[in-house]
DNA sequence: ATTTATCTTGACCGTTTGGTCAGGTTAAAA
DNA sequence: TTTTAACCTGACCAAACGGTCAAGATAAAT
């Protein structure tokens, strides 16, 4: 029966396993968006992930491994994103491929993006070692490349750190803001067209306003 | 006793109430931007604003009429801001009177701020009536005014929203992410040297992004 | 066929939650 | 001085909370 429930035949025990703990994550996802850590039930997460409670019990010790385990998955999305800064060397181009990449993330995984920012409107209790080791290493590298290119006359003499906020911020705000966004817009979401033109627009903004175009 | 505690003479009956409303509220709206309405206690409030619980509940029947009082100041303090965008005729100095508004209210009334983050990440259950009346109407009468410059040739021709919610994300995003900006900046708040750089910043970089310099 | 390891879950536990209330104190009005 | 209306709060309550557990079901290994 869970073989026909799961659509899965070889290994039950294994696929049973990965199974559960994929619809408890994603539970876990949205719920911890909705709600944050403290908010957040595990009861909720158990309705949503259609398991009983102590079976989200039995695969994730305590709510906080939970968490701490959502964290880093999306952790490790935003690195794939991070990793766009890499490898090439106009700065337009880089610059453009990196907020394309942030605005795309935001599309295509929102619910991280929220946990990320009820996380960090806490005062980043679970995360700030992360912070500020990880993120504030690979944050430091690109204020150096940054400020190359403005010694070079490449872009604009800008504070590359207000330059940078202003990308996260704008980009995660189509994630964390997509419910405000969506009653403007007449309590549509965002088209894919409507979100192509946002992105396209936040580009241009962006590479114009430090002399990138 | 209470007249030296509070430091209050004349009427003191209505005086007390003041302070304790007062104190309550300014307790309240801490608590609600770290947690978010659910994850937020009257306990917790109780003790930050120092009365007994059940003072709380004298003062504000219930969690969720508190929680309301809070949003309804935060609405007052944006519709400030908002003010900024009108009286002018100079589409430069008119925005740049905005952005720098909602940076100094950012930066002034940071808790507001993170509560109404809290409130729209979580899908605007309470405040989804004003936002689709009161703040669309602000919003689009804005865009009509953004769309006019465009066609008058003074600026160039952007998506008046996207603009908006690049104004909107980056402005707030120096209260609602004060931490993980304190974090990259090892570990101390921006001083006010800082701050006012990262609003010339914010500024310029918009403005130009625009047109608009 | 039997054992073993894993998966499943209703029932339960101690704690925390929002909210109530009776009985008290205080200050203004009569 | 007495009365009255507002303020104060320890103690309490039912519900919801994170987490546990024993007993059963299932599937792989022997």
């Amino acid at each position: 029966m869970t073989a026909i429930k799961s659509g899965l035949n070889g290994a039950h025990k294994a696929a049973i396993r990965q199974e559960n703990e994929e619809q408890i994550l994603a539970a876990a996802e949205l719920v911890f968006a909705d709600y944050g850590f403290k908010g957040a039930t595990t009861a909720r997460i158990a309705e949503i992930a259609n398991v009983p409670k102590a079976n989200v019990h039995y695969y994730f010790s305590t709510k906080e491994a939970l968490y701490r385990r959502i964290m880093e998955d999306i952790c490790d999305h935003w690195l794939e994103a991070a990793m766009t800064f890499e490898n090439s060397s106009d700065p337009a181009e880089i610059l453009r491929g990196y907020i394309e990449a942030k605005m795309d993330l935001s599309r295509a995984r929102p619910h991280g993006s929220r946990v990320w920012a009820h996380e960090i409107i806490r005062g980043a209790k679970f995360s700030s070692d992360y912070i500020s080791t990880t993120v504030k290493n690979w944050l430091d590298s690109r204020v150096v490349v940054i400020n190359r290119w403005i010694t070079e006359g490449k872009m604009d003499k800008v504070e590359p750190y207000s330059l940078m906020y202003m990308i996260f911020a704008t980009t995660q705000h189509y994630a964390d803001f997509a419910r405000q966004i969506e009653i403007f817009n007449n309590d549509q979401p965002l088209s894919d067209t409507q979100f192509a033109e946002a992105k396209e627009n936040v580009v241009r903004i962006i590479l114009k306003g430090v002399g990138l175009s």
